[in-house]
DNA sequence: TATGAATGAGCATTCATTCAT
DNA sequence: TATGAATGAATGCTCATTCAT
């Protein structure tokens, strides 16, 4: 019984690491339930079984990506060391992030159309299965707010501590945000590409000092 | 005749500014043939007479978009302000094409994987329209190429007038685009919405000054 | 243009018998949209051309059934002649329809449960065909309403002129649709076949008479 | 070994029972085998060890309520009542069994088409099971006939009694027989609705006198 | 024996694209 | 040239039935 419940959660990950490595290879829209259970080896009717849809599965995937970088942030935060240095930790850890989840980023936040089941309230339909996730947009959306939160919070902590200039510490996390999703989803120019070390310096230096030159007093 | 070719140019265009419409509104994948066609009051048959496909009529679009992206930031490098003015309007004036062509803007660099036959070198297919955009994904290459280009270029004129600090100007280029591209695309969460000169504002000081404190000497 | 007209008539005609020759057979959950269109030799695309769904055919079917028999019995109601005679001809003709469309009318008393989509009130989706058949069920209900009023209406007539007792003629009216319709979906039981002719006349006779033996004064 | 016999045809009853229920709710076609099963609190699987599949499960149940119809039919024909008592007390028995099990009868007369398989002799499948149900229908029919038959034993009587006119009375059973089954199969429409008393009342009334008015003498 | 897991075969519906006039 | 009509190929999802333990 142990045994089995083990193996069970062992086939749903199983099937979500193949839908990821589709949903990183096609996009949400051209990824066909046919594609994940030819992927996972299983026959779709069994993805039935551990998915009550497309989108579901989608969604688990989504979620967990961002509680996996919510804890490494969390953990990031923790450590007793410089404001600055944090900020670098962080930067350098989400960017291994999108490194590793590349397209499936974009899923989140390019194909939202698609998505858009899963960010509108239910809907008022029967739920014909009556054991399942009431709400999954407002767990999403509550967990992307912590990410945020984490790098507000260690701005603040700068700000607080005189490393960083006083400023909109929101404005600031949303712009570092920007800069990170902005790196990984560029266009189909195929440009330079960057190690995880290289990019996390590059980005660092600039939301850090900017391109204006200091004048020396 | 030569009238008929002009009636035709106008068609086209006329088609194109429907389809625009369209894919602004629902994005590349949830914008069907049928969609534009309504939007442009031609029958579907019609649309391909003018365009070989979808997502040729969406190349183009985009195409135009790059081109006139490019021609307004071109005006802006020739002015004869100091890099830092230039810097700042080219910063207002991407934001401002961001914002009116949106999903637009998502299409390239979210719905890539839908466009993957746009950018795939000729595939071999017999040609049925002979006289057609033989290479499309090279034309819009070098066009995002120049604009990037224009970029490096006005930071480059800042690095020389000692207005920004020595970098790469690349590099430089790069992160500006990630920056303005990243604060478009953001994902579901509702935040704060920007108007254009705020958001122009903000990025533009974080890209210049960065977060760190200045040491006053 | 108005050849064009015809034609397209012509086809959704078409496809109507060849779905009424499929769901008499079949029934409507078992007939399958395939089993239409290759019986009536479209594209399954093509049968969603001319009509918006599977149960909205059904629904044509049905109506028009209704209608053809409301123009019928209307016709007969007319005539000239005591209301007995009428009625006998209102049985004669309603088990000539049911005759000609046996399984069908099975689908419109039997399979309730399948069409329950088009007896519901608009289900407050969004109606993606804007020009389509507004509210189905009530243009079904109120066609039934009116068959079922002509027969009261006749029997109300006969004992108004003392051809029949005084009863209440909504009660009789739905005895009498009861008794044909029952008659006519017997189960699988193989019994004697009888012929239009001969069926009138035995419901007719036990209608009117019942199984009584009149005392003779 | 016994003990485990009872068992048996104990789970066996229960399966049925629950069967019921959800035939009754849904109809034969809506009805899942997961809806049986999670009724009757067996996995899907143990009910495929005791039943061979969905259509011999409703088999078994049309079977049963044809058995208990008849031996209701039975004790009321054995009555020392007059035929036209008998009559009265035989279409309340029927109307409530009808009331009872609603669906389930719709199954019987109007899904026949889904259970095809049920009314046609031995297929030529191989026979997984070899102990099984041989020939359903023919069983079924004989019972179906035996009921029949009762109504019309019960019509002779009055008949030969005198107190019902002469008549076929093979005819007049089968137009009881549709007259009860018509009433039950309503189409959608929302009229009155009746309670069993009335109901028989109605029916017995109408089959009994007709609707014409008799002469006084 | 009992069952959780697995699946093949289907099904209604959509859409980019082609054809015939 | 312009277009209404036609369609092949998908797609997400379901369900009766079988398998492995």
């Amino acid at each position: 019984m142990e045994r089995e419940k083990q193996r069970q959660e062992e086939n749903r990950r199983y099937i979500l690491q193949a839908a990821e490595k589709v949903f990183v290879k096609k996009g949400y829209r051209l990824a066909t339930v046919d594609d994940i259970a030819d992927e996972a080896q299983f026959s779709k009717a069994t993805l039935y079984r551990y998915f009550k849809s497309k989108s579901d599965i989608v969604f688990e995937i989504i979620y967990n990506t961002f509680e996996e970088s919510y804890a490494g942030m969390k953990k990031i935060q923790m450590q007793p060391v410089k404001a600055e240095q944090k900020l670098k930790k962080i930067i350098g850890f989400i960017i291994s992030v999108y490194h590793r989840k590349k397209n499936l980023s974009r899923v989140i936040f390019v194909e939202k159309a698609a998505l858009k089941k899963l960010f509108k309230k239910g809907s008022g339909f029967q739920d014909p299965h009556p054991d399942f996730h009431p709400d999954l947009a407002p767990r999403l959306e509550s967990k992307m707010i912590q990410i945020s939160d984490i790098m507000s919070e260690i701005i603040q902590e700068g700000v607080q501590a005189g490393e960083f200039r006083d400023m909109d510490v929101r404005d600031a996390s949303l712009v570092l945000g920007a800069l990170l999703r902005g790196f990984y989803f560029r266009g189909p120019l195929r440009e330079k590409q960057y190690t995880i070390r290289d990019a996390t310096e590059l980005l660092y230096t600039f939301f850090m000092y900017g391109i204006k030159r200091i004048e020396k007093a």
